[in-house]
DNA sequence: TTTGCCTTTGAACGAGCGTTCAATTAGCGT
DNA sequence: ACGCTAATTGAACGCTCGTTCAAAGGCAAA
């Protein structure tokens, strides 16, 4: 046997991607070998090397593409108060990634088993979501609205507190979403006003 | 050649749960080889099996030693107002995990490595370390000093947050751990009290 | 219907994995 | 000084890994 029934790139590629970011949450990019990702797509393991160069840019093109889609979902609104533009800020970071929790996971676990340009290509796309949050607290510092010490230290607390969700938050749990973005944005708004 | 100069149990065992944690924490438990923890401590791979029975009891003995040692460490005092208690766990909190930076980190990467076992009994550990604050923010809401919807959620969020402290803080940094702390206290703090 | 390309197979490669164990020897108690 | 024990070596086990590639065959265009 040599190529299958039905057979296509536009199918099998996207379900290679799939594949590999489901295992690679589930089990950690090193433990997922390429024959199990080729398994779930249900190819044999050099299909997959019509899809992706290497198991590596695998890894990086996921992180990749779910920072630039992470960037390209939040959309700021300088004209909008400090406080406003906070709130809509921990509304979309809570919702946005409640919504991807494997592509959250992959993206803070799987960093170091990237090659150091990778690494370095990912990291300055994370940093330019931290300067978004930051850029926001540095208004309100400066408005006067908020009282905050450090605006870098503050972003880095507040993104840890928010993504921290990730690790408990299940749908159909004890809290909806709703009430849950209710209580962080409550606690997150008293941390960073005067008081 | 056997036995080598100067080998020794009571060196040996302790160098290779060091190199343990140190290679874990770097390159992750899936990517360290035994002869790679082997040639950190500077013996052959089979030597390693007088000190652990498999790597996977490795790795559960370093994360089990961590909790334990997280939950010896605290020492709550009930007869302190809850806001004071709040700021000891906060203080204690971010200085006993600034001082360990590999044991933590992979306290949260390598959890998924564990079999169901002993996942379920560092699970329980970590439990109960989050029980103790859950009881501060309690104690807190109880007297009507803190303004809190939902304890368990407050609990996680502290927690995250000052957890997130481990993924930045370098000693001989920008600011000092007593500068941080002091920021996130301010910050954990405003976010629990009424306001 | 034929042609040629695109996709996939399946075997193969060398390397490294966790783990075991008989043989060997350093160091300690006597 | 000597024998015992505990620590270590080094080779070996069967297995899985990422990756390559010639061969095969489905599919679309001509």
């Amino acid at each position: 046997m040599a190529r299958t029934t039905g057979s296509h790139s536009d199918i099998t590629g996207p379900k290679v991607r799939e594949a590999a970011l489901r295992l690679f949450a589930q089990n950690g990019f090193a433990a997922v070998s390429m024959r199990a990702i080729a398994s779930e797509v249900g190819v044999q393991a050099g299909a997959l090397y019509n899809y992706t160069p290497d198991k590596q840019t695998l890894l990086f093109n996921l992180l990749c593409t779910h920072m630039e889609q992470l960037l390209a979902a939040f959309s700021d609104d300088t004209s909008l108060a400090p406080l406003d533009r906070l709130h809509r800020f921990v509304d979309f970071h809570i919702r946005f990634h409640a919504d991807r929790p494997d592509e959250v996971f992959i993206s803070y676990m799987e960093l170091r088993n990237l090659t150091p340009d990778n690494f370095g290509a990912v990291e300055a796309l994370r940093r330019q979501y931290e300067d978004r949050l930051e850029s926001i607290l540095q208004s309100g510092a400066d408005a006067g609205d908020f009282d905050i010490a450090d605006t870098k230290i503050a972003t880095l607390a507040v993104i840890a507190m928010l993504t921290g969700v990730n690790t408990w938050f299940r749908v159909g749990g004890r809290l909806s979403l709703d009430q849950v973005i209710a209580q962080y944005w409550d606690m997150v708004r008293k941390s960073v006003v005067s008081g």
